[in-house]
DNA sequence: TTGTATGCGTTATCAC
DNA sequence: GTGATAACGCATACAA
């Protein structure tokens, strides 16, 4: 075998070829093949056979052609690392149906010139919807008032209130975490997070500081501790709280790395988690959260629900509705060892 | 605008309507739109002007069915993360130019079933390529001989030789490793590793020792520690070295998971990172080498490159050749604090 | 039940 | 230089 050989040369077979082997007119064979009605079942048969012995395969693209409908949806993503629009793109997958829908992922690398660029070789392959994934959990620029296709905006929402976005709950995930903690008994509690220009921090902060004033309790340390998004601040803020002597037998962690750090500096403290103070983490980043000592309790954004209610609304809107505004996608909390109960 | 006129209805100009605002033929406005010979400079000016006023894009399925190519290609990953299909995904997409060429990705999720059907539908889509990621670097099964187009396996070689595979070079990575650190003037060094039935850590093990044999140097500890990906190894690893009284000026990781275990254990003995002992990784995981104490040196697997091999070895094979075997795609090293000289 | 003919949007081959 | 016209592969309304 020459290396030229190596895939099959010899075009993939048509239904004129099926409907020649089988002895019908391609109109046969293509009601037969799709399982219409008006055909007798021994042609039927026939055709099906033929079609196995050519190894046909319908051709997706021309089928799109006189459809309209290409069955394909873009993936438009900014997210260097797929952390996040891997995630969704699975829950995308799983609400389409594989068969029925392809994704075609597209990394704009934060760039907008290139994000453009790929929005037009999109449309140009007549894709039938639209998921914008951004970066960070904040507004970002509409991509466009009037595109022929529906866009759904997945993790950052669009400044353009006319457009459909799915963020997370950060509010209620706020609450979730201290209710959590209060739940194990724990009354001082921190929390150290990350950039205060980030939307999704603030909301973090707003639920936890509501929840905490429902039951009563003081935010340990009297104030929320902004930084940045990094184990080294979750390690220095925590050690500025141990200086200032403030007692502290919980700290909610605005990201998964912060936690490592706080976890970190806690135990250069000679203080236990989660027996002295037990911490929970946000993003629940499998590959932290379980390498943690002790296992970090996190918050899950829940991405592939995000992708998969971006896929509902997608092909919801194929058939006319597409609705707008910010929805609100819960997030779940998922215990592990950091915060058992003492 | 109520919900339903979110997305404009009409549907995209046609090359028809074109040629009708211009007052020329379809043919005529096919030619001027893409810069062929034989129109003369007005009408072409005033064909792109009709485009332009009509939003004209286009469409690529159509263009596609004529020209027998869809100009996309498929990537089918086990990768559940992302962490190695992204990166492999962008350097395709450089080299294939994303205007050009566009990446229908589809992850398996390490099942056969769902990978032969998603294999399907990409075949069904007329994909011009094929590549394919496998989760971990050890030879995988083929995902057919006979297919309709060409197939190049990244990362996890394809079990049959006649497949083209792209995998990393770990044995020249694992000499890399020893040379860096024998530069540092470091010449007892240990090799702690993850899981032995992986092939990519016999061979970064193998070349270690080549490398450190060349040099005249042992292997700290006397054999080569294998056992799991993950900081717990790294940890337990390094702390039954330092209880055996083995003196270790160096460390070289088979993971920057591991790494960071060892860089813990050391700590808790006492030790300092890189005076002590210096230690280097593998993967260059930004999120771990650069939140390490210290920063992590690493070996980068290049997987850009990857990608970009992977797609130019594809567009080759569109002109008629396709190689066969294993192509080493070399590592590259990056230094860190973590190996600074003492 | 089956076959014929038309169109989907483009490109390319030819006449003019 | 320009414009019919035939593919490309498929689905379907309509005629037989």
């Amino acid at each position: 075998m020459t290396s030229t050989e190596r895939h099959a040369t010899g075009r993939p077979a048509t239904l004129h070829d099926v409907a020649r082997l089988a002895g019908v007119s391609i109109a046969t064979a293509s009601k037969a093949l799709n399982g219409r009605k008006h055909v007798s079942a021994t042609t039927r048969a026939e055709v099906l056979e033929a079609a196995a012995l050519l190894a046909y395969s319908p051709n997706t693209l021309a089928r799109g052609l006189v459809a309209g409908r290409t069955g394909m949806v873009g993936l438009l993503t900014s997210d260097l690392e797929g952390r996040l629009s891997i995630p969704i793109l699975m829950g995308a997958e799983d609400a389409f149906g594989a068969d029925r829908t392809s994704v075609l992922l597209c990394d704009a690398r934060g760039d907008a010139i290139r994000e453009g660029h790929h929005l037009r070789t999109l449309l140009s392959r007549r894709v039938d919807g639209l998921i914008v994934v951004g970066a960070r959990p904040d507004p970002r620029p509409s991509i466009g008032r009037d595109l022929p296709v529906p866009v759904v905006y997945a993790y950052a929402p669009s400044a353009d209130p006319d457009d459909l976005s799915l963020v997370s709950d950060n509010v209620t995930a706020g609450r979730m975490a201290i209710e959590h903690l209060t739940g194990l008994g724990r009354r001082t509690i921190a929390h150290i997070t990350g950039d205060p220009t980030y939307g999704a921090a603030q909301d973090r902060a707003k639920g936890a500081l509501a929840e905490l004033a429902a039951r009563g309790l003081p935010l340990a340390g009297d104030r929320v501790h902004f930084g940045a998004w990094t184990e080294a601040w979750g390690r220095s803020a925590t050690r500025t709280l141990l200086a200032q002597h403030v007692a502290i037998d919980a700290v909610f962690a605005g990201s998964d790395q912060i936690a490592r750090g706080v976890i970190d500096a806690l135990h250069e403290e000679g203080l236990e988690v989660p027996r002295d103070v037990a911490v929970i983490g946000f993003d629940n980043w499998e590959i932290f959260a379980t390498s943690s000592r002790p296992p970090l309790s996190s918050i899950d954004m829940n991405l592939e629900t995000l992708g998969r209610v971006a896929a509902e609304r997608l092909a919801a809107a194929f058939d006319g509705a597409l609705g707008s505004g910010v929805e609100q996608i819960p997030c779940r909390l998922v215990p592990r060892e950091s915060t058992v109960a003492a």
